[in-house]
DNA sequence: ATCCTCCCCTAC
DNA sequence: TAAGGTAGGGGAGGAT
């Protein structure tokens, strides 16, 4: 239990130094598009990487102020220089460069990382040795002296005029002339070669193992069990329980809402996980102190919380901890506690609950309190921290004001372990300095484009602007509140209970998959998870959508310890006819919208399920394992085609009916009900004939070929040759033809002799059983339509209609109502010359 | 106008 | 090594 971290002891074998060490935000790559020439991508990566929110905040208000404006100057001075050195030279002149800006300079630290994002270079924001070629400086400290003097092989430390006139040239100058006085003393400085190393993203191609992310393909839960994110974001719905025990304490009633002015608690643990190690580890106390995964102080592990004293040295939650260490040599790494931060959570709710009946929990470790006329809101503060305090060694902080924006001000300002109130009287003038990133809600894109508009601080936004145009160039919503709030104006109410809209569960760390089966096969464990949550909560959802990561095409490697680097974030969503909770149905769904976005699986670097447009489920015959399945609540799109079929049925025996009879069907005279119609014999067929708990049991693994395609055998590794006989099964002799087919041109032989009809069953039974069969089709077909000689056996027409008919079974399939257009999604419109089956 | 899908932003 | 999740709000743009 006291797994205490001591510091150096596991710092064996480093991995390789990374090309890039810095870190991007999931959510902040696409800005890079188009801002530089492809060797200047990475430079430009590290341009994003100011963003962090961490970075920002290492300022104190004034310094940042102060900075922001000199910035804002100098960008505009530097403007023209930039764009007349464009394009000097292939890729940037800085190209191979990383550096790494200490102390004041000219231009400023941001501009020169500005500046080495347009020239090709790079940006460390602290300094490695093994990372950075050159340091950037004005004058040196002689601290930094001596420490420069230690290092074996020391980084030539350059004066910022360096890069200046290097882009004026046009070319990079020689550093010598310009390496620091103090330093060029140093023998044997000046003639350190430039020696720039290869452009960040075209590093060594590290390799691939399987070993990489195949550990935690099969280990979904102790990904989640270890995750900092995973624990604080579903903490929420465990909330709803702890009020609802808390409900006897009979808490004290606020003045109902309307009745008078309000009087808001906003309550904030002090640096919650910080605090808990220390409780845990009392020789910690006074010092810095920061929260990890790794044991390792050279990692590239994520700091989820620190302590004041670490703070001063500038560290940051969010930072890695090499970098942690470099502002902070002495700074004391310890693990997670996460039980630990259950119990205490349930100790601050209890005891908010003995001081007003109506909280709001925020998260873990943050909730409001309406407690309005139930006394003085300073004594209600001090009580609150007293109790807790006694209870579990843990400091909180308190803000009240009269409405929640303020209040979760005040608490700021209250940090660390104080109380701080906002009057009515004093709310302007306090909201006139408040930098605009300070409000909830504006973030680190918001406050950007503030910026941009020349907003700092609420003061500024109250004179530069009208509220419409901001909500031109916010959106109604967002502009408004930002207009609202600056002007410290919140109409929220301290509300106790909230309705879940969606329920989810996403990796998107340690994704490596070498093959499709490997994503399916993730996605049912994700599936399972959605499954057990919905079901713990007694929910169904009708809307299912698949979120994936896709390493974007010129993505350098992730400087994160299998991380997802730099992608695209795609979503597709299919809605069903009735609610679902059953982990086989949503991984089935998912995997379909897998195939709809035809990802290539070894470029996937994260993988959710999300669940919306939630009912309240039925929890009577909700118990787990068996009884769904037969007792008709088996939900989906199982029902909507019965339905469908019977329809269809009743209807009349237009084309429909029937089974495989002979004579030829035009594609286009098939009716889509009538697709889903097949399809419902077939999956209550196999229902019945398999018991596969899960589609993918039978999936994974498969690659045999067409003797899986009739449900039959379960583990059947047997023979590689598929069934000669034609099976009783309408479609079959199709598959076993297909299955057969080893070239485009043969694939083709055999849909141009196939019947539309059987295609289409065939089509059908695979997206049950087989999709990755319908993808290798969807595949040849795809390559035959780009030409080649095996086309002729088609020709151009029949494959365009094979294609759509394949494109839209599918989607038919999994829309659980009629698709406005069939066609859409599928990859009809996919261009991919890539390839060949 | 209103909905839906896909996406982005934000907070903890 | 390390564990970059979860949920809500809302906007753009197309379909109805």
């Amino acid at each position: 239990m006291e797994a205490r971290r001591e510091e150096g002891g596991g710092g064996e074998d480093l991995p390789a130094p990374r090309p890039l060490s810095f870190f991007l935000g999931p959510r902040e790559e696409e800005e890079a598009e188009g801002m530089a020439g492809p060797s200047g991508r990475a430079a430009v990566m590290a341009h994003r990487d100011e963003g962090r929110d961490w970075q920002i905040e290492e300022h104190d208000g004034s310094f940042r102020k102060y900075m922001e404006a000199k910035e804002a100057k100098l960008r505009v001075q530097f403007a023209k220089k930039r764009a007349a050195v464009a394009g000097a030279g292939e890729g940037g002149i800085f190209r191979g460069v990383v550096i790494h800006v200490n102390g004041y300079t000219t231009p400023s630290h941001s501009e020169l990382k500005d500046l080495m994002a347009e020239h090709g270079g790079s940006f460390e924001n602290y300094f490695s040795s093994a990372r950075v070629t050159h340091v950037i400086c004005a004058n040196l400290t002689d601290a930094k002296l001596k420490q420069h003097q230690k290092e074996k092989n020391p980084v030539p430390v350059v004066h910022p005029n360096w890069v200046v006139e290097s882009i004026r040239a046009g070319r990079l100058l020689p550093f010598a002339k310009y390496v620091l006085d103090r330093i060029r003393k140093e023998p044997g400085q000046s003639v350190l070669p430039v020696a720039p190393r290869p452009a960040a993203g075209g590093g060594t191609p590290k390799k691939r193992s399987r070993a990489e992310g195949g550990d935690l393909l099969n280990n979904v839960d102790s990904f989640f069990k270890n995750s900092r994110l995973h624990f604080i974001g579903s903490w929420k719905a465990k909330i709803e329980d702890v009020m609802a025990a808390a409900a006897s304490l009979d808490p004290p009633k606020p003045d109902p809402p309307g009745a008078a002015p309000r009087r808001v608690v906003h309550v904030d643990i002090d640096c919650f996980f910080a605090s808990v190690a220390v409780r845990e580890n009392p020789s910690l106390e006074g010092k810095p102190v920061a929260v990890c995964h790794s044991e390792s102080t050279k990692g590239t592990a994520e700091i989820s919380s620190c302590s004041y004293e670490a703070r001063k040295f500038g560290v940051r939650a969010g930072m890695r901890i090499s970098d942690a260490r470099d502002l902070c040599p002495s700074l004391v790494q310890a693990p997670y506690y996460f039980e630990k931060y259950q119990e205490i959570s349930v100790v601050l709710y209890r005891t908010l609950l003995r001081s007003s009946a109506r909280v709001q929990p925020v998260s873990i470790d943050e909730a409001y309190l309406d407690i309005t006329g139930l006394g003085d809101p300073r004594e209600i503060c001090e009580d609150i921290r007293a109790r807790f305090l006694g209870e579990t060694g843990c400091t909180v902080s308190c803000g009240c004001s009269h409405n929640m924006l303020l209040a979760k001000i005040a608490t700021s300002r209250a940090k660390p372990n104080g109380v701080f109130a906002i009057s009515s009287d004093e709310s302007e003038a306090f909201m006139a300095d408040l930098a605009v990133r300070e409000i909830p809600g504006v973030g680190w894109k918001s406050s950007r484009r503030l910026e941009e508009m020349g907003v700092a601080t609420c003061g500024d936004l109250w004179r530069l602007s009208s509220k419409t145009a901001l909500q031109k160039s916010f959106g109604a919503k967002q502009g408004e509140l930002i207009w609202d709030y600056s002007r410290g104006i919140d109409s929220r109410e301290v509300k106790s209970e909230t309705k879940r809209h969606s329920v989810g569960a996403e990796i998107n760390w340690g994704i490596r998959f070498e093959h499709r089966e490997d994503a399916v096969r993730t996605l049912g464990k994700l599936a399972e998870e959605v499954e057990r949550r919905l079901r713990r909560a007694g929910i169904r959802g009708r809307c299912i959508t698949l979120k994936l990561k896709l390493r974007k095409p010129n993505a350098p490697p992730p400087p994160k310890f299998l991380g997802h680097g730099w992608c695209d974030n795609l979503s597709r969503s299919v809605t069903l006819a009735s609610a679902a909770d059953d982990a086989g149905l949503i991984a089935r769904e998912a995997v379909a919208l897998l195939l709809r976005l035809d990802a290539d699986p070894r470029e996937i670097r994260g993988l959710g399920i999300q669940i919306t447009k939630l009912d309240e489920g039925q929890p009577a015959a909700a118990d787990a394992s068996e009884g769904r399945a037969r007792s008709g609540g088996q939900p989906g799109i199982l029902d909507t085609f019965m339905k469908a079929g019977r329809r269809a049925e009743a209807a009349g025996p237009s084309s429909s009916g029937g089974g495989g009879r002979g004579e030829s069907v035009r594609l286009s005279d098939i009716d889509v009900n009538e697709q889903k119609y097949i399809l419902s014999m077939i999956q209550v067929r196999q229902r019945e004939q398999s018991k596969r708990k899960h589609f993918f049991e039978g999936f994974v693994g498969r690659e045999r070929g067409a003797a899986r395609w009739r449900g039959d055998a379960e583990g059947d590794p047997g023979p590689r040759e598929p069934p000669r006989e034609p099976s009783p099964e309408p479609g079959s002799a199709l598959a076993a033809a297909l299955g057969q087919a080893r070239f485009s041109h043969e694939v083709a032989a055999v849909l141009a002799g196939a019947e539309a009809k059987d295609v289409v069953e065939w089509v059908l039974r695979s997206v049950e059983s087989d999709l990755e069969s319908i993808w290798r089709l969807l595949r040849a077909v795809r390559s035959l339509r780009g030409g080649g000689p095996e086309a002729t056996a088609m020709g151009a027409e029949g494959l365009e209609e094979i294609e759509g008919l394949i494109s839209k079974s599918v989607e038919n399939v999994y829309k659980g109502t009629l698709p406005r257009d069939v066609c859409r999604g599928v990859g009809v419109e996919c261009d991919d010359s890539h390839d060949k089956v």
